[in-house]
DNA sequence: TTGACAAAAAACGTATACAGTTATAATATC
DNA sequence: GATATTATAACTGTATACGTTTTTTGTCAA
């Protein structure tokens, strides 16, 4: 939070999605838990901001599923639901299908050499903080030449909302292989250009994610 | 707007929803046009509300693809471009198959019935202006069932995004027959269970709808 | 007349102060 | 000990003010 807080001065436009950006990275980081209430005093205090940017930022933050308002009680982080999270699987796998099917025919040679890159970083990662951040950047590397942007951007809003549960998992360094060599699958079906292995891959791979969400969550 | 404005003082909780919920409706009634800025000053006066809960609305639109900020220029009623709406389309393909795919084997007799009298009311509708309306809400009906309100929420958004241009359209009257006929199909592939059969029609019925749009945006 | 430029007005973004409402917690009463 | 009351904290919305940016207007010169 300390680069964030010193990033304040630097940020330049749309205070309220810079209050958006830190909180979203609070929730993250796991400095605002489940159900944990997000007071409007406090936060404009420390941000050093008034109450009508931030609370700007909290509908926004409403709208991708991170927090939800309770009347007269204010914003607090939302949790995950059985169902939900089934649900937003079901979604993902069908959008991330969509993103492939869009994005193998015609991604270009640079792409896959970046996604490429982002996966030799994971591997010589041992920080598994920075898991998260990576994973979603070589999905995105691979989704964004669909030239999808609001696929993507679906896509993303629904992996930031399951896969801040599993920041705490992955510190258990379980089962982080077998995702991981899903990535390298996954990439060698683009560099294939074969549609059909790469979703079947996916799939496999959002499954595997479910299921420790799953047990993760009970 | 009249009865929107009168239902101001029945609005219980919530200013900024009422807010969102009025300004949509003016939307899609064509009272504010693609790229007619919303003035604050003014909204706020005309709906005797002050700045906070406004510009909460507005973020909230804005999350829903309905406005769009300029910096310094504040909101603006934001178009369609051809790729966007081509993604819109391809995306509400896959998630209304997943949709029809989870809800065909659970929906109880109930709502087929609902969903039928709901097409009977378009059959004897001459006002096509509510036709948008009655249409979603046959939709609706039958995707509810399917028990995942996150993903018909994103359809429903989805929906609204292209719909909202195709309300001028549809008082040509012409193609009107052609899209209800799909209706009642879709209808009976789920009075049939045939889930293969709703998909197919289902993406013949929005492949029209996409056409229609992009014949009538240029 | 037309174009450029400067002044003025309008609108946005943000901050502060304040009033009303609701929920939680502490206290008092039975 | 249980219930009613009060107090406090927090949210929700309003009103107002101020600086900044954009747009408009009006003037002046070519």
């Amino acid at each position: 939070m300390n680069e964030k807080s010193s990033s304040r001065s630097r940020h330049t436009g749309n205070t309220s999605e810079f209050i958006a950006d830190t909180l979203r990275e609070a929730i993250f980081q796991g400095e605002y838990k489940v159900n944990q209430p997000l007071r409007q005093d406090q936060i404009a205090k420390k941000l050093k901001v008034s109450k009508i940017p931030l609370r700007e930022a909290l509908v926004q933050l409403k709208s991708e599923g991170l927090v939800e308002f309770m009347p007269n009680r204010g914003a607090v982080v939302s949790g995950l639901s059985l169902p939900e999270i089934k649900e937003i699987f079901l979604m993902r796998i069908v959008l991330e299908n969509l993103a492939i099917a869009n994005a193998i025919p015609v991604i270009p040679v640079r792409d896959i050499i970046r996604a490429q890159s982002v996966l030799e970083i994971i591997d010589n990662e041992n920080d598994k903080s920075q898991w998260t951040d990576l994973n979603w950047e070589f999905h995105k590397t691979l989704y964004q030449s669909s030239a999808m942007p609001l696929l993507v951007n679906t896509i993303q809003t629904l992996h930031n909302n399951v896969s801040r549960f599993l920041v705490i998992y992955y510190d258990t360094l379980e089962g982080s292989d077998v995702s991981q060599k899903d990535h390298w699958d996954l990439l060698a079906a683009f560099k294939a250009k074969d549609i059909s292995k790469a979703q079947e891959i996916l799939e496999r791979h959002l499954s595997t994610a479910e299921r420790k969400l799953r047990k993760f969550l009970s």
